[in-house]
DNA sequence: CTGAAAGCGCTTACAG
DNA sequence: CTGAAAGCGCTTACAG
């Protein structure tokens, strides 16, 4: 292996020089440059990662997150990856920060967003919005050199460096996957959005009817509704379908509003025919209900390795990577869950 | 954060007498190391990876494999598991050999096992047969200095320092939740095990007939048969056992030979009669098997991670644990895959 | 624009 | 049994 070293003496120059010209720091003669990259290139060099990391422990690189979580008990889980993480690379210098705010409100998101621009935090880590100004926002803090990743919910036009969360679409061809395998001679199916004017809702909506019709899956939409991610509405919105409709016999939650829908649907139907019910994710309220039988499955998005990876990606980006290719995105596979398997 | 230097300075001893002492090396007055240790509690000491990272990759550690691959898909993503670990940590120094076998032979497993004694390895990670001979034998390594853990398959009385892989009961359980959620009025169940003398086999079984009966699954075990985990046997034994009862509609596949069988049901049943097929793993065989619908469900344990996480947890139980607590064994969680995901 | 030097924290061969 | 010193490989503040 290759090390600066050898790459200094080869190219009769000082290791400093050749620290500063493999990673593009400033203030290095191009000719000379060129020549070290060559030299680098010649060797196989590649950066070793012991000695990055002990490099850098006297930066002490800070991250701060922006998350939703007030409220929200699809955050803990995501905390618990990011404290683990940073547990993790703590050694290496590694301290973190984190802006909890409540939902999806735009003025209280760009408050926060202000308030850790003022931060000097050497990249972020944002659950947004995906809007016009979020975007451009995402953009000025990478013009200013913070680099900026999404976790849970993409901002895919800010030139955001990477994406750690669902794929929303798969996570509806799971479900349709799902009620293909319990093969019911018919499915009369409530779908319980959040919002239709979200995109990652209508994703999953699509997945899921794509795959209904590509299995010949036996099916009818009886009506499409939208809880607004709250347990209230939820409630109301599913009440009033039950009443409306008696042939539902599936309910597919979407999002948010699982808890107050199942009590709906506690409340409205007798045991023996109750639909099946479907939703995402495992909060302690959804949990219950899976243990009990009254949710059928969760297709769950693991909520620790969201935040985990997110941290590992962003900080091996900030040591590591010396060229400026930006790091795939990590998209977190479906995982179907059962009473079974929690 | 207090490092080696700290400690030295406020017991009046070199860095070097430090190390020796909270490493439990040889050669320390106890009374210094005791004081030593003291200090260490006091300033809240935890060892800095950078610096044990960058420290070790003198050491050129090695650690030898023994997988009973020759033959076998299953072992091809331990593989890709073990090999991306080793890329991850070969800037630490680390090095890997990996002895292959065919099948479970005692004799071949110990012929392998005195190679790799010969090769003087840092640690052992062994997939390897639950019997005394073995048992002693990795007892006389780890007496050597060489610490042993078992990936997929347990010895569990050999005292190995850990286990990777599923918890078979668990397994079996989440196949008999997939039955109850598929919901059939009668389940007429033919289990296909690979061996009743095989205990990850029968704990299997004991997981899925527990969970059936907890939730009063309706259900008939038809008869119980043995592949030897060979696509042959798998192919008579399922001919002979739907020529003999034609109540069946559930196959469970226990173990390995799940072609052989699935061919064997596709030869003697109608299509509209054909049993619904439960098995576990994906080795490009069961995958196609799955995508066009003949397998209902496998039960997967994550292949990639048992290779990935032995090697991860034996680096770093090599490199930084002092003291001789052993490593939690990593249980692989079961994951249901359909063909909607892979 | 470049070099010499110190430093990140731990480990170990060597000398005593 | 212990200390002084060199070393793992990369980074950076400082001097020029």
């Amino acid at each position: 292996m290759a090390t600066i070293k050898d790459i200094a003496n080869k190219a009769g120059v000082s290791r400093g020089t050749v620290d500063r010209a493999l990673n593009n720091r400033a203030g290095v003669n191009p000719e000379i440059a060129k020549k070290i990259k060559k030299i680098a290139q010649e060797l196989n060099y590649t950066k070793n990662k012991a000695g990055s990391l002990l490099a850098i422990k006297k930066k002490n690189i800070k991250i701060g997150c922006l998350l939703p979580d007030i409220g929200n008990h699809f955050f803990d889980r995501v905390k618990i990856g990011i404290k683990s993480a940073t547990k993790e690379f703590q050694d290496y210098g590694l301290s973190i920060h984190i802006e909890h705010v409540q939902g999806f409100q735009l003025d209280c998101h760009m408050r926060a967003l202000e308030k850790l621009e003022k931060g000097s935090y050497d990249a972020l880590l944002l659950t947004t919005i995906n809007t016009k100004v979020i975007e451009n926002k995402i953009k000025t803090f990478q013009k200013k050199g913070i680099a900026v990743a999404c976790i849970n919910t993409d901002v895919p036009n800010s030139n955001r460096l990477f994406y750690v969360g669902p794929d929303y679409y798969k996570s509806g061809v799971a479900t349709a996957g799902l009620i293909r395998l319990i093969n019911k001679p018919s499915n009369n199916i409530l779908i319980v959005t959040g919002s239709l004017s979200v995109k990652g809702h209508n994703d999953r909506i699509k997945g899921f009817i794509d795959t209904l019709n590509k299995n010949k899956t036996n099916y009818n939409i009886i009506d499409i509704v939208e809880s607004n991610d709250s347990e209230k509405v939820g409630y109301s919105v599913v009440e009033s379908a039950l009443k409306k409709y008696d042939s539902i016999n599936t309910v597919y939650f979407v999002a948010a509003g699982v808890e107050g829908g199942c009590k709906a649907i506690i409340d409205n139907t007798l045991v023996k025919n109750r639909p099946k019910i479907f939703c995402y994710d495992l909060v302690p309220a959804t949990l219950s209900l899976l243990e009990k039988g009254i949710i059928e499955s969760t297709v769950i998005h693991n909520a620790y390795d969201q935040g985990y990876k997110a941290i590992e990606l962003m900080f091996n980006n900030l040591v590591f990577n010396n060229d400026s290719t930006k790091p795939k995105d990590y998209i977190i596979k479906p995982e179907i869950h059962i009473k079974e398997i929690i």
